[in-house]
DNA sequence: TTCCATACCTAGCATATCTAGGTATATGTC
DNA sequence: GACATATACCTAGATATGCTAGGTATGGAA
């Protein structure tokens, strides 16, 4: 479960330069050692839904050969965003780590 | 937003020993430096869901001055539930790590 | 020619957390 | 005595987010 951490993870993905849906659904299998096999229905509605808060930017591609594509790309808000998402992460992975920690005690 | 992982941070909280719901909230807040303030509407309906599965048991105490509180524990399902989803966070927490790391690049 | 991989899409479901109310007791303050 | 605040519990319903399960279509491999 992904739980609010699904947009920091594609807008990372597409730190590295545009590519199209369903290739990033792969490229985060495959960083993820398939902890993450995101199904189809998670991530194109999460694409729809970035590009509409304008973080992420389309355009139809017909490579040589194979069939059409909705390649995205960051745009400078989705950049600044993804900054925020990673500030966002660290903060919220350390508290649970604090509180998983073990060794906490009641006051008396 | 605690993302799925609240019943981790319950159960661990209460592994230091029994406690009541309201002392739990302020346990959470104190520990996380205040990154999760959690509403009692979240924190008393996981309390009883975490009872009905088994991994929490429960008594009414009357302290010698305040009113009566009910104290809950961890049973020996629960504590096994922890370590799983401790290994759990764990897993998830360093592949969402490695995605948001930065540097990936497209195959040609 | 049949199957699988690629590539996109959406309606509706499930679930988890939060909002916003409610009850009640004890303590401190004006 | 009156009133506010902190303690302590509870729940119905709203909201958000990801998933299920279906659909369409093209191209290459067996």
């Amino acid at each position: 479960m992904l739980k609010g951490h699904l947009d920091a993870i594609v807008l990372a993905a597409l730190e590295g330069g545009p590519a199209h849906g369903y290739a990033i659904i792969e490229a985060i299998k495959r960083r993820s050692g398939s902890t993450f096999d995101l199904p189809e229905g998670t991530v194109y509605p999460a694409l729809h839904r970035l590009e509409q808060a304008g973080l992420l930017a389309s355009t139809w591609m017909t490579p040589p050969s194979g069939r059409k594509r909705r390649v995205y790309s960051l745009t400078r808000s989705g950049t600044a965003a993804l900054a925020d998402r990673r500030r966002a992460w660290s903060r919220f992975s350390q508290a649970v780590e604090t509180l998983l920690k073990g060794g906490h005690t009641w006051p008396a």
